[in-house]
DNA sequence: CGAAGTTCGTGAAATATATCACAGTCCAAA
DNA sequence: TTTGGACTGTGATATATTTCACGAACTTCG
């Protein structure tokens, strides 16, 4: 284990190293060499034995990685022993959809809580989880020890609400709203902005193919 | 403008710029300059000038970036004055969401097709698009000249339906299955793994924060 | 008009990240 | 055991991206 600052791009392939020696674990493959996990997960050999590096030394030299021990290793490194309590904020058609959206679970993720400012809405259950008003978050964020959540209220909305998470104690905010947030240090966001990262790929094949003017 | 080869985050900043400079010409600001507009995006000032530098010199010495050019300029810079056409594959939950939500076709992208495998789906109506089974994907994605996909299909599926989508001319694929997807070069994927992400954004957080042991 | 103060544009430096390449280790087979 | 082949772990190298820093351009004001 080295002690070097670990690439955040490093974290988040570990979590796609886990999804595939968690599937090469079902069907009883017991070893995986650093360039086959890297040919299923479209990166490099060198990527694959460098990520796992800064953690350790996994492998052994011959054959590859041990299927069952790496699957548990990357568990305790990515803290899969652990469970998120996640709050959701905004219950339109997207957030509604990932109310009911069953992959979060399955990774550990638990939407715990739900808010809205629509009174409408407000009372209504998504998974067994009731829409709150938003003048409740704090409290229920504090008493339920949510530090993730998922903010997906329309664009004009989203810095005042995002003010409201932090102040709660929030720590982590998965942003679906279209605006640069303003965060203190300690807070992590990531922003993802559909629309965007729809753009930015065609971007890229724009020329070599056929968006049509307006 | 130079010619070195233009980083994909410095697209996908371009369009924050652009949504930044929309925001301040709506409400009749003239002139901004590269420090004020890094601020308004959580980005360094030198980031902001570096990032307008690959594609010409847009600023005023003195002054700053006059907006209504600057906003046309990215516009131009960003193809905004084309309309993309998008395929969307996979209409549960999320996809259903997607369908309905509004934001894509304000940045021009407009879903013009809508494919599930579920019997009981085909031919439903979502926002004008009626679903249509993967059957007939290849023959509309030519006809109506489809180059961006939203793939939102079940994990075991999406990389057939990705082989599928490509065969059929896509260039694009919007990825929200927790798979790393196989494609040629020519064809690129953004992978929009939202329980990885929130994930991530946990790792960094954990040991400060609170996720409890199972 | 000239001086003081802004701000841009951009090479150069710094940092971050990915790839290379190979010594050393391990396995399997005879 | 010994040999050949497979594979890891990791410094060194290469590439990519961001930040720095400063000359030149422009604006404003007295």
């Amino acid at each position: 284990m080295n002690n070097k600052k670990i690439p955040e791009a490093t974290i988040s392939r570990l979590f796609v190293y886990l999804r595939e020696v968690t599937e090469l674990d079902k069907v009883n493959i017991r070893t995986i060499s650093s360039s086959d996990l890297g040919e299923r997960t479209n990166l490099s050999d060198a990527q694959v034995r460098k990520d796992l590096g800064y953690f350790g030394q996994f492998g052994v030299s011959g054959s590859g990685y041990a299927v069952g021990e790496l699957k548990q290793s990357l568990e305790k490194i990515l803290g899969k022993d652990k469970t998120w309590n996640v709050a959701m904020v905004g219950v339109g058609h997207l957030g509604s959809a990932l109310l009911t959206y069953s992959g979060f679970s399955r990774h550990g993720l638990e939407i715990v809580a739900a808010f809205d400012t629509d009174i409408r809405k407000i009372g209504k259950t998504f998974e067994n989880v009731v829409i709150k008003p938003i003048d409740d978050l704090s409290k229920i964020v504090a008493g339920k020890n949510i530090s993730l959540s998922i903010l997906s209220v329309p664009a004009r909305e989203a810095q005042d609400v995002a003010d409201i998470l932090i102040e709660a104690g929030v720590k982590c905010i998965l942003n679906f709203a279209p605006v640069s947030l303003n965060v203190p240090e300690h807070v992590k966001v990531k922003d993802m902005d559909l629309s965007r990262e729809l753009e930015t790929l065609a971007y890229f094949v724009a020329g070599k193919t056929n968006g049509k003017n307006k």
